[in-house]
RNA sequence: GGGCCGGUAGCUCAGGGGUUAGAGCACACGCUUGAUAAGCGUGGGGUCGAAGGUUCAAAUCCUUCUCGGCCCA
């Protein structure tokens, strides 16, 4: 006999939300409803007079399409924002961009390439309004499609660092710098075009295969406290650029490198390499000075480049082994010492760590003014740069040696072995070898002429000089009361004013890292880094707006003029520093000071958004100093760098009190992503085939704060967790529909397995707090997803389905879960909000068309209460006796005794009679799903499975001994069926 | 070359001296056909980057190497 068709008396889940997302035509559409009801506004008044979570957003580049970096630290920064929000606090969220700065100075001159145009002869103002249009194009760009990854933040009024407002608070910033006489004016190596007679950045550069003339000289050496025997020798040094020869102050040596001390022996005539052995005897060796080179291989390839310039043999016959710590407190004679002043003070060997032995002779000469390590080793002893090459790339007339020659000294001819320079060595017998030398080297990209180092002066903020218009901190501050000894007033006193670098260094030991390995290489790099070089010779940013004294060489401290200046700029921006200007603010004495006219290097600018967007009430919601900073690994040296040192010179501690740090997006395989290698990953492309929604939650999945991969496979595994919440999501719209508050029933009546879903809820409220308190979303995330798959999806969901399809809607069995299903729904949505920022707006708006966003909502409320271990634990031995008894059910199914487990019938012995008690007044048949359990108390433990022999209820499925024979519905179903029918 | 950091299943991640290394997803097989382009179950899958060392015991601590990353040179 057939069963009849109960299939329409059974309350199957109900609902329009679509199983299949469609996220990139759905997104837009909840975004444009957001932008309509200015959701930002509505969540700034719904928070105000909360505690505040300040957030300060670190000012992306504005040059280009927003790349998948951009888009992971958007992401990250919307989420650390939503979910302080959703706890309840007032998380105000002001977005940024750098607008100054080279690469987008370089974009525009490109353009005028492109048009054959001259940049040089384009005025400045107009050059850098239309690098000002080009950075806000590009803000609009980016600000577009950062709304449209979702991330919800103040766009009506984002800050650049271009504002007026902004620029006249980064001349202010520079000028309170420069008040407490906290700047200074020295010089620094860097690349010089001598053709066009400007400093070049490494991006103007390009590097060409060319011939240079290298060279051999040798350096009397006349002090050698740690080797007298060496005085008289000769210190070998190898250059390609001998034009630098006249500016030597010293030789570097390798204080770990080995060498030898040499007798020069030259042959009466030119012998062959192979038959040098044989004729050995035969050799009129004549003596030519001794010499000190490395000893290896180099040895024997400075022989050779004597042999070629002498045409006789040459040979560096060894005589003695030193070790570079032996050269300590040596000195030598420059060789054109005869002429006189430079030339006639000694030269001093330093150690330098750079000294390398695979190619020159180990030793190297010193000019500081036109090399870097040149520059900083010599500083470190106290050697300056003498700037004997002019601008245009030729000595100063009043140089001793050279002075006044017509040639520049890019010059091929003036370097070549028969020019001035290796002439004058040659007569002075210093010249040991002169040939021709391949090698790549940095050519102006505009020019295509070669580029110099050349020290040029420079603005500088000296990381080493006590601060005194800042506090010194005491022992209590510094936390070091507790450590050992008496606090000893003297030593106090000897810590006033800290320097830059300390009070940096204190800063970073107070402020919170996440991850904490951040402060280790913040902290690596500020304790090394060397005085911060604020100028650039560029024309597109904040110019440093100081006036020097001709005659001294003081900057001009002047707070009325300062004051001045900076209301200017308020107006004008940076166009408003012109000599008139400077005539306006100095009147008859414009000429006694010279106007600086050198740009701020970028990072000050960015090092000031603090001040401008925290601290300036242009934002009156944020307020300084920022709870938190965070920005790639990158930042490190960047952003976090400049803003800390930026603040602790100005206001003597950092502008943030944590710094969260995320690492970099790699290919598939784990690799860079790069243009050329064509293995890049376009966010945009992401949104357009997945949805915002899933580049979020991929984001949210990896560990952000090491390197992650991104790639197919990947997004296709977030796609599918995305759709097991969605469906999830789907089945709770479902099973509440027609959900009405008058079938809520009090937690104190409802049954166990809801109550522990109401313990579960409680237990994850108390972790996911946790994990947003160190910001650990990928442990948010898996927290719930976990939750939603395992213990409701695979057990009480699948558990209560006969409860919710079959009970009466009036049963206190259905009323439960249906109340625990609400609660339920209530905490995903919310606790999803700031992840699937627009699936839960969708899956909100669903169930409460009228209620308002999801977003502004707070966390959801859980009662602590609910929290019942011992439940857990009863709940805990349920499911694992649900798991022992699967596997004997699989194998049932395999023999094909049953399909469907709701056939088969459990038997359970077990020793452990607690267990049973502790399992007393659970229905186990129908938390594992099956017809029946028997559990029972015994001497061994075992567990059989059997098909049941009871008869099947045609409506709810289950096997059950009260089912009626004529109707085919069991005892609970026929109370329910006729009572459907009366609806 | 230097500073800092990382490498656990096909994928995303737990575990940070102590049973037989776990979870979710993917995959295979099966059940269900009342979440159905869904749901449930079972299963296979790992030299914990490699090699040494410390230890009664190492994915875990140490050293070296290797691959990869960020920042410098």
């Amino acid at each position: 006999m057939s069963a009849p068709d109960y299939r329409p008396t059974v309350f199957l889940p109900k609902t329009d939300f679509p199983m299949k997302a469609g996220l990139p035509e759905r997104e837009p559409q909840i975004l444009a409803k957001w932008q309509a009801a200015d959701l930002y506004g509505q969540l700034r008044a719904a928070r105000k007079g909360r505690e505040k979570f300040i957030f300060h957003d670190g000012p992306p580049y504005a040059n280009g399409d927003m790349h998948i970096g951009h888009a992971l630290n958007h992401i990250l920064k919307d989420a650390v924002v939503r979910t302080q929000t959703l706890l309840g606090k007032d998380a105000p969220y002001v977005p940024g961009w750098d607008c100054h700065g080279l690469p987008i100075e370089w974009k525009v001159e490109e353009a005028y390439r492109a048009k054959k145009q001259n940049k040089d002869e384009v005025p400045a103002a107009q050059f850098r309004a239309e690098c000002r249009a080009y950075a806000q194009h590009w803000v609009d760009v980016q600000a577009s499609q950062l709304q449209r990854l979702g991330i919800n933040a103040d766009w009506q009024k984002p800050y650049l660092t271009m504002d007026f407002e902004a620029e006249a608070t980064i001349v202010s910033e520079l000028l309170k710098v420069a008040e407490s006489g906290y700047l200074y004016r020295g010089a620094k190596p860097v690349m010089w075009s001598p053709v066009e007679k400007t400093a070049l950045a490494e991006a103007e550069v390009e590097y060409h295969d060319i011939t240079s003339t290298q060279i051999d000289v040798a350096f009397e050496i006349v002090e050698a406290p740690n080797a007298p025997e060496l005085v008289g020798a000769h210190a070998v040094i190898w250059t390609t650029t001998p034009w630098t020869i006249p500016v030597n102050q010293g030789i570097a040596y390798g204080p770990d490198v080995a060498y030898a001390h040499c007798q020069l022996l030259l042959a009466d005539r030119l012998i062959a390499d192979a038959e040098r052995d044989s004729v050995w005897g035969q050799i009129d060796w004549s003596e030519s000075g001794r010499y000190l080179v490395a000893d290896n291989h180099l040895r024997a390839e400075l022989e050779k480049r004597i042999t070629k310039l002498l045409g006789v043999t040459a040979f560096l016959r060894p005589d003695g082994e030193y070790n570079g710590r032996d050269l300590v407190g040596a000195v030598a004679h420059h060789p054109m010492h005869h002429l006189g002043g430079f030339f006639a003070t000694p030269r001093p060997f330093l150690p330098g760590e750079f000294v390398t032995t695979d190619q020159g002779t180990g030793l190297v000469h010193m000019a500081p003014d036109h090399g870097e390590d040149d520059f900083a080793l010599c500083k470190a002893h106290g050697i300056n740069p003498v700037f004997a090459v002019e601008a245009d790339g030729r000595y100063r007339a009043d140089w001793l040696w050279l002075g006044g020659e017509a040639k520049n000294v890019i010059n091929p001819n003036l370097n070549a072995p028969d020019g001035p320079i290796c002439s004058d060595l040659k007569a002075s017998g210093a010249l040991l070898s002169a040939g021709p030398f391949q090698h790549s080297y940095p050519h102006s990209w505009r020019s295509k002429k070669k580029v110099i180092f050349r020290c040029t002066p420079q603005w500088f903020v000296p990381m080493d000089r006590p601060m005194p218009w800042v506090e010194p901190k005491s022992r209590a501050e510094k936390g070091w009361e507790n450590e050992g000894g008496a606090i000893d007033p003297a030593e106090e006193g000897l810590a006033a004013s800290p320097t830059l670098r300390e009070r940096a260094m204190e800063e970073i030991a107070r402020v919170t890292f996440t991850p904490d390995k951040g402060r280790n290489r913040i902290g690596a790099m500020v304790e090394g880094r060397p005085d911060w070089v604020l100028s650039r010779q560029r024309a597109w940013g904040v110019p440093i707006t100081l006036f020097v004294d001709r005659k001294t060489g003081d900057y001009l401290v002047d707070k009325e003029i300062n004051e001045k200046i900076v209301a200017r700029f308020r107006e004008q921006g940076v166009d408003a520093w012109t000599p008139e200007f400077a005539r306006e603010l100095l009147g008859d004495r414009v000429d006694q000071y010279e106007q600086v006219t050198d740009i701020l290097d970028v990072w000050f600018d960015s090092g000031c958004t603090h001040a401008f967007v925290l601290e300036s009430g242009r934002w009156p919601e944020l307020q300084w100093p920022a709870d938190l900073y965070l920005e790639g690994s990158d930042q490190h040296r960047g952003w976090f760098q400049s803003s800390l040192l930026q603040s602790c010179a100005t206001r003597g501690r950092a502008p943030y009190n944590a710094i969260l740090t995320h690492g970099f997006t790699m290919d598939a395989s784990g690799r860079k992503m790069s243009k050329s290698e064509g293995n890049t990953v376009n966010p945009l492309d992401i949104m357009q085939t997945y949805g915002a929604d899933i580049l979020r939650l991929w984001a949210l999945s990896v560990d952000f704060t090491e390197d992650h991969r991104i790639g197919d496979e990947i997004l296709k595994g977030v796609a599918d967790q995305y759709r097991k919440l969605r469906n999830s999501f789907r089945y709770l719209l479902g099973a509440l529909d027609g959900w009405s508050e008058k079938e809520r029933l009090p937690v104190g009546e409802i049954p166990a397995l809801e109550r522990w879903v109401l313990h579960r809820l409680a237990e994850l409220s108390v972790e996911l707090k946790a994990a947003i308190e160190i910001y650990d979303f990928n442990r948010y995330v898996s927290l719930i997803l976990g939750f939603v798959a395992d213990d409701l999806s695979a057990f009480a969901m699948d558990v209560r389905k006969d409860s919710l399809y079959c009970d009466a809607p009036t049963a206190p069995t259905r009323r439960a879960w249906r109340t625990v299903l609400d609660i339920t729904f209530h905490a995903l949505t919310r606790w999803l909000a700031p992840v699937l920022v627009f699936t839960t707006e969708e899956v909100w708006s669903t169930r409460f068309p009228d209620a308002g966003s999801v977003h502004l909502l707070d966390w959801p409320e859980i009662d602590a209460g609910w929290n019942d271990p011992a439940l857990a634990r009863q709940i805990g031995l349920v499911r694992k006796l649900r798991e022992e008894t699967y596997l004997k059910l699989e194998e049932l199914r395999r023999n094909k005794a049953i399909g469907s487990f709701l056939e088969a019938r459990v038997d359970i012995t077990t020793t452990h009679h607690d267990r049973i008690a502790a399992l007393t007044g659970l229905d186990l048949a129908e938390l594992l799903l099956v017809a029946e359990v028997a559990l029972v108390p015994g001497d061994a433990e075992q567990l059989t499975v059997a098909k049941a022999d009871l008869a099947k209820c045609a409506r709810c499925w289950r096997h059950l001994p009260d089912v009626d024979d004529e109707t085919q519905l069991c005892g609970r179903c026929t109370t329910v069926v006729p009572k459907t029918e009366d609806a």
